[in-house]
DNA sequence: ACCTGAACACCGTTCAAGT
DNA sequence: ACCTGAACACCGTTCAAGT
């Protein structure tokens, strides 16, 4: 009877699901979601869920795309095209950052709603910027591309560092003495990186190559 | 210690099992690589396999690796550094293309034997470019993140399309119709481009960004 | 309309037992 | 050393049956 009302209080409903998967996916990754252990938290059977969200891809879309509309839902005021996009660069990083399960599940559903949404973010400031029409489309796939793919990469190596043991720069000390071992003939740039591997920081490189590519649009 | 023994014709070895399971997923996709099916392939018993493999993540992570390796395996000779930097993203890119399972795969792994690789190609080059040492470790990293990027997102695109039909204008005349039915004040630029979606060439896009990159830190 | 929960057809991985 | 194949503990998804 407690479990009846409880149900009747907060209905099923799509966005309570997402909401709740979203719970369930920054708090046990990628693999923690399931339909049992949602339809658990949820008060409710598996097959439940089907009556609201199509399937499995259905749902980690819907999460994603909760994620980021609610990042991009600033709207931006009273800055440059490169202050824009450099803010909406940051801004994915940090979302992909803090949910990792985002990445695989941008590129299960490509060109879909999370993804038109940060299109057309950037593609207005590439507009601003005054790039040619025919040149446009090229330009903010580039800058797309290079903000997810930097973005998912930090994602994943944050995300492998906490699984072996948490303390980042002993995982980077490994990793750096791993590459200062191999070998010298076939790898010498890597070796000789292996000290910078250490010491950099993932956010300020990334915004950095952010800044290349705008300094390589403007002068294009 | 050497083996004088006669080795089966058909021995089990590590090798047959990651070129098997290449085969798999390219034919089946990311899902068609399965323990019984794999061992099936191979005429043995799923347990079998674990005598050679870890586990399904050490085994992807070995396909993964045996496809870069193999991509990036001839030396270059008398090219710019520009003109092998566009090769080896090239490279990649098709391969991605050829393979999509890759993506994902590396992501699941990162900084090991597969992106290592990738990354002394690249840095070998960044550093014949004469980009400062200190400079070299973000120059590197933004352009491994291009390049891994636009080509997952490319990968990815080609794989649902031919989930969706396989012809290609279709689809994209579909998209690009879906696009042109955004709403007009949320979605202006989307719309704006959504005629040159159906023209586009993704792999000349792919390697405008390159060239935007390398002009950028020539200029840094 | 919405929900239940058992059932189906799968998975990856393990392990006693064989050769 | 290497392989077998049944068993375990899971999955996503479906669907008759309930309210």
């Amino acid at each position: 009877m407690v479990k009846n009302t409880l149900r009747r209080e907060d209905a099923l409903t799509r966005e309570r699901i997402i909401e709740e998967a979203i719970a369930l996916l920054d708090s046990s990754g990628e693999g923690g979601l399931t339909f049992r252990a949602l339809a658990e938290r949820l008060a409710t059977g598996a097959g439940a869920l089907y009556w609201h969200i199509a399937n499995k891809n259905d749902l980690l879309a819907a999460a994603c795309d909760a994620i980021v509309a609610r990042r991009l839902g600033a709207p931006p005021v009273d800055a440059s095209p490169q202050d824009i996009i450099r803010a909406v660069a940051l801004e994915l990083f940090d979302a992909i950052d803090a949910h990792p399960w985002i990445g695989p599940a941008l590129t299960r559903a490509p060109w879909q709603a999370p993804l038109v949404r940060i299109l057309e973010r950037l593609g207005q400031q590439i507009r601003a910027l005054g790039i040619p029409q025919a040149e446009q489309f090229a330009a903010v796939s580039a800058l797309l591309g290079y903000i997810l793919g930097v973005s998912v990469q930090n994602a994943a190596n944050a995300q492998t560092g906490k699984q072996l043991g948490g303390d980042r720069s002993a995982i980077l000390g490994q990793l750096a003495g791993a590459w200062a071992q191999l070998d010298a003939d076939a790898y010498p740039f890597t070796r000789s990186i292996a000290a910078q591997l250490r010491e950099h920081d993932d956010r300020m490189d990334f915004l950095a190559g952010v800044d290349l590519i705008l300094r390589g649009l403007q002068r294009g």
